[in-house]
DNA sequence: CATTGTTTTAAACACTTGTTTAATATTCTT
DNA sequence: AAGAATATTAAACAAGTGTTTAAAACAATG
């Protein structure tokens, strides 16, 4: 009889939330094994050491991060629209998923890190759904304002991404609960949400 | 005969490219010692604790993280120019201070760190410039779009500090070096100041 | 049941961590 | 120049780090 969670997947959730919590420098070997209820040897006997263990969870982490956005991008709708729906969803995914951004953007800062791999799988995967051809025919056609795909994506990502980074530190600055900061954010979505359409497919 | 740089201040120097590169976590006292040419025992007879020398760091990083803002913010000029210079140098100092955001917003989030801690002082420092009356005023006046002041500094910082925050990823998504991502971050600035002043302070 | 192979454990390894101590060197004051 | 105060050093401390080892517990197979 297997159990319904082996001891090599618990100690890889218990890897996941320690590490995208705390970060690879935050925690320690023995930290995530008892997060698990389990030995610190048992560790490296399933992942060898802490590093491939973080490699591991690294890649699954880039994956969650970049999938609503392939998601969305695949569906067959009008440019316009299918930006409302992105950010809807990404604002949907980022509630569920807050330490995402930061552990992505933190550990990709460190040296030894994964900063230099092939992360470029990423932008063959959104681009298999078009929508870069889509916004180039769009721009084309006048309906979108004409910009290359690097700051499009860096103003989608930054007004989406940065209001749920910032939690801590806006939080702080303006005296609020956690509470109120999530309703903030759901009235901000909405003033992005305007913004970038407004923006980016200006009428006439 | 004083030394133009004393021991005390080559250490804070050395703490401050130290922790803001690699996190508190990230690095050792040793490290900060070798760093400044000095001893570790030096580093704590200084500062009593890495914790003590971090915290010295980190509040006056805070200090500096806002000081371009309250600058531009005194100024005496129509809203829409004060946005305009103020886009300007944010970029201007990120680019500078690359490290600062992440460093803020990373450290932040440690749960042991400054968290609660009474950062409302800069929320006073920047109301002491009288923005938020100016802004106030401008909205009952229908100059400026209605929304309440978290949400105005939200949309400032995400589009200013995110695409510095994020260089390493967006390098390493869309294959770039970085001088090339430099490049691209100037004619970010352009996008975001339009996209920003069209949205904020709308023509009839 | 005996003998495989696989999982789990406690203990140890060498090394780094933050911090302290006690001795030495330097500077300042009178 | 003598003595007090300060600055600097090397060494030690206990605790924690990642990783390995060798023995035990377990499961599976003949």
């Amino acid at each position: 009889m297997k159990k319904d969670t082996t001891t090599e997947e618990k100690i890889k959730e218990a890897a996941r939330t320690v590490f995208l919590t705390k970060g690879f420098e935050g925690c320690s070997s023995r930290e995530i094994a008892k997060a698990a209820g389990m030995n610190v040897a048992l560790v490296n006997y399933y992942f060898r050491s802490k590093s491939q263990l973080f490699q591991l969870i690294f890649k699954a982490a880039m994956e969650d991060f970049m999938e609503s956005m392939i998601y969305v991008f695949s569906t067959d709708q009008p440019l316009e629209d299918k930006m409302r729906i992105f950010i809807e969803r990404e604002y949907d995914f980022l509630a569920k998923h807050p330490e995402l951004p930061n552990f992505i953007i933190n550990e990709m800062n460190r040296e030894e890190a994964c900063s230099s791999n092939e992360h470029s799988e990423i932008l063959e995967k959104i681009a298999e759904t078009g929508i870069f051809n889509d916004c180039q025919k769009a721009q084309a056609e006048g309906k979108m304002r004409k910009m290359n795909l690097i700051s499009l994506t860096l103003l989608v990502m930054s007004n989406c991404q940065y209001p749920v980074m910032a939690k801590n530190l806006m939080q702080s600055i303006h005296q609020l609960t956690k509470e109120e900061y999530d309703e903030q954010i759901v009235l901000h979505k909405g003033y992005v949400t305007e913004m970038l359409v407004q923006y980016l497919f200006p009428k006439q």
